[in-house]
DNA sequence: TAAGTCAACGAAAACGTTTACGTGACGCCA
DNA sequence: TGGCGTCACGTAAACGTTTTCGTTGACTTA
């Protein structure tokens, strides 16, 4: 009656499942906690059937699930997955994580999501934290060149990089569509309307993604006959996507007559190019044909005037396990579509 | 040379930070692994300058960070919150999210993001997983009723409800805005603008907040003397808000001239039925004036026509932090605000 | 000088697992 | 019947922390 837990004193079932331990369930099931370990983890024939049934009914009974901590304490892993976003405030990111959480949740696996920020510094610590509460693996989407990602190289980390190889080093484990290629297609796509005068509008170029997506553009129209000039490969260091776009089609205007064609790097930059396009008030078959990347799960409903490359979103869930079972080849490319949407 | 590890035969500098634990920093700075925990973890004057000061280099020379698995194991308790979030599709969450990944972490606590998909089974699993890894918290992003979320109220479980309040319990903590006031708001604004033949597009009313701003709503209406005929109240049970915005608008367009406003309880909502009504061609006086909620951080690139009760997105992870730290009062209610987007 | 206080630190237990190893019981075969 | 193998299970160590408690030695005080 001192109030210690009160527990077995009070009305309270013997169900309370706050705090149950293996040897709780041990305690019930009359055997010991090796053998209720070995029924938990499924270990083939250690125990009798009729002892299975025992733990298992105790398990169910006090609704015992086995302690994350003392686990992974002693097996030095978790199950935690972490998941590295240069920027979750765009949808493509946020779209691919939740893929990766579905998956990773079919397998028992939880996810850890940060935001990089694309800052150097807060992936680093991103990673030294992750690293320090035992992740299986720590997937970066979005991966920006920092030291202690070199140095998690080193040590044999288990890494997968998504969308963005990894910088500086082509074999690390990568998940994502085939820029290049994409790029090459989204040249193709305006090609074929015709439309041989282009700007691009694109980010910082310490992305994979973004270089390989630019060479293929670049090299489609070359072997077009059409070479896009350099002066018509437009970015704003430092800003974000929305207003890379913003600027890129503001230059555009005040420089002369827009080309026929605008390729964004990513569908958030169209947006931004889009704005201000639409803020200029042009005649309507003045306006630039657009066509970004990732195709924005919301581009039906609020972007129906922007053709787009479109990435696989469900695919990135299951890539990455399979990528994490290690079973896996080191390179996933996933197949990539152009979504054509006519402009108004 | 039987390559067991090679770290300490080979050339290797003794900086190797893999594995390092408590006890290779208290050999190295000639301590007990207790003097090592005690500077780690900062009690005030347990431990002589000098030590400390030779502590601190062993940790830096090694690279040492404390695991997350003993540390949790010990003190019962991780570094862990989780967000159990009901549809992660929507950008409002996920900004949400990323709000509290920031907050989390600048007080050294790191995210776990759960989706729900809004169904109790879902979440009743990821509650208990999350229990498993001995989390902090859990913040329900958009709770649902279900069987294991009453078994965690009752034994106490450290729960944050967002956005909408706890289903059966409205004592439980709280973060949101005044959703019947917002509605109110809502209302207003459209009445204010002559706009007093409206309809309302609205989600499954499991939610405190959708229920709460359509009784704003109604209620703000009637007081004005326009009551808003039941009718006029549109939802489809089991869609995405997408599906329901648009299914509402092609609704409208089915019974006749469609109203002068339509407020949709979220912005997705809205996105559907602007959709519907940009398809149906309407001359441009025809048009209602659409009113959403949650203001979309895209909104002003991709829905410049969307008006929007804006929640203010960076404030919920301070909000959350000051939550869980438990000197906050059960219900924090954040400030609304609305964003007038006037139409084309 | 003896007793007491206090700072600084070490020894060891505990947290909940997994798993290597040991041990009976039992069956089989020569 | 003795030897051997296998099954089913228990014992105990280990994982990396934090924290209680105890032990020094130095210093103060009566």
């Amino acid at each position: 009656m001192t109030g210690k837990t009160g527990l077995s004193r009070c009305g309270r079932p013997a169900t309370a499942d706050r705090g149950v331990s293996i040897r709780a369930v041990a305690a019930r099931a009359q055997v010991s906690i090796a053998t209720v370990s070995r029924v938990v983890n499924g270990l083939p024939n250690m125990a009798s059937p009729e002892t299975v049934a025992r733990v298992r009914a105790a398990i169910a009974e006090l609704g015992y699930r086995p302690s994350s901590a003392g686990r992974s304490l002693r097996q030095r892993e978790s199950r935690l997955v972490a998941v590295i976003a240069a920027n979750l405030a765009n949808p493509a990111m946020t779209a691919i994580s939740a893929s990766v959480e579905v998956a990773l949740r079919s397998r028992g696996l939880v996810l850890a999501l940060c935001d990089s920020h694309d800052q150097a510094e807060l992936q680093d610590e991103y990673l030294l934290e992750m690293r320090a509460h035992l992740v299986r693996a720590t997937v970066l989407l979005g991966a920006v060149a920092s030291p202690k990602l070199v140095a998690m190289i080193e040590t044999g980390e288990p890494l997968v990089f998504v969308n963005r190889r990894c910088p500086g080093d082509d074999d690390q484990p990568f998940i994502g569509i085939d820029n290049r290629q994409a790029g090459r297609d989204a040249a193709a796509f305006l090609l074929a309307k015709g439309i041989r005068d282009v700007a691009v509008a694109h980010g910082h170029l310490a992305s994979s993604a973004t270089i390989d997506r630019i060479a293929g553009i670049r090299e489609a129209f070359a072997e077009a006959g059409a070479p896009v000039p350099p002066e018509r490969f437009l970015t704003t260091q430092g800003a974000e996507h929305l207003e890379i776009g913003y600027r890129a089609a503001d230059h555009l205007l005040a420089v002369g007559r827009p080309p026929a064609g605008l390729i964004c790097a990513s569908d958030m930059i169209a947006f931004g190019a889009h704005r201000r396009l639409i803020e200029a008030g042009l005649a309507p078959g003045a306006m630039p044909r657009l066509l970004g990347f990732d195709d924005n799960p919301l581009n039906p409903w609020v972007a129906p005037w922007l053709s787009s490359v479109r990435i696989p979103y469900q695919a990135y869930g299951d890539a990455v396990v399979r990528m994490i079972d290690a079973d896996a080849p080191r390179r996933i490319i996933l197949a990539h579509q152009i979504v054509d949407r006519p402009p108004p």
